[in-house]
DNA sequence: CTTGAAGCTGTAGTTGCTACAAGGTTTACA
DNA sequence: TGTAAACCTTGTAGCAACTACAGCTTCAAG
């Protein structure tokens, strides 16, 4: 139990666990946060509890945990005297997930070492990056790359 | 220069380039397909070179190019006597971005075989997997983890 | 009391497709 | 030639997980 209460504004909350106000709104409005109490002006107000509760989700987002399982480990964690055995089956498919990601981008970047250490420099037409994508052939790994997302 | 001109429909088009048609509408809406030319009843139509051009789509993005990215190279590779630093260059900022990536995925793993191997299996009150995710400093990665993105 | 920062709602944009719905066209076969 | 299946058309909405406005209201400090 916090001594203050309800005191802490949206931007304030964002700011103890490191994200924005609009993030904490969305959050809010996908289930994630309970509804905040609110001031007289209609602003938000938190209390402590808040703040670890959306450190929690933050820090579970960050370990790349989709707002599914947040959800599902929020459930969770709500309900200390229940076995963790589903707990760790989100963890530990989670880090199946990670593992799998982590071999193909790994075999992607030897492709694109390949690519990138064996271009001579010279003109576009004999450019070995522009012919091994033009030629799948020309690639170590035969099937496709898993088409790492996000990168620029 | 084909034999057979524009004689290719769009699902086959996309079957030869392992995608869906729509996918192919997609990039045409966006730019980088040229519009097809249609039949009659207004039915679009492709030559080899729609094939060659959609393959080196794919496969870039397989690589894990961005769309613009994909732009960019598209266009170099349509100007064969230019020299190709620009390429290298696009393609050694990827290759950045994945090794960055790579690291930090390899820190998550790390991270998620700790949480995995350290709980019991009792309570999610004593769960560690659970401690882990409410406390950061429970953490080996001090940073965060880069919020692995697209892994369930 | 005023001013400026911060908060409010609602909507649209991001990325790279994918999935309809409600029709129109082509092609193969009888 | 008829017809039915397979394919095509456009337009729009959806996905994840936010982010970024616009146009307005409220709060806190001086």
């Amino acid at each position: 139990m916090s001594m203050m209460g309800q005191s802490i504004s949206i931007g304030e909350l964002a700011r103890r666990a490191d994200c924005k106000p609009e993030t904490v709104r969305y959050y809010e409005r996908i289930g994630l946060l309970r509804d905040a109490t609110r001031t007289g002006g209609g602003q938000r107000r938190y209390g402590d509890d808040a703040v670890r509760r959306l450190t929690f989700i933050r820090h579970a987002r960050d370990f790349g945990f989709s707002v599914e399982s947040v959800r599902e480990l929020l459930a969770m964690s709500d309900q200390p005297d229940m076995p963790c055995q589903e707990v760790d089956a989100i963890a530990t498919h989670h880090l199946k997930k990670v593992e799998s990601r982590l071999q193909r981008l790994s075999a992607l970047r030897e492709e694109l070492q390949r690519m990138v250490t064996q271009c001579a420099g010279g003109k576009v037409e004999s450019c070995r990056i522009i012919e091994v994508i033009s030629d799948h052939q020309l690639c170590i790994t035969e099937k496709s790359h898993g088409g790492a997302h996000d990168l620029g």
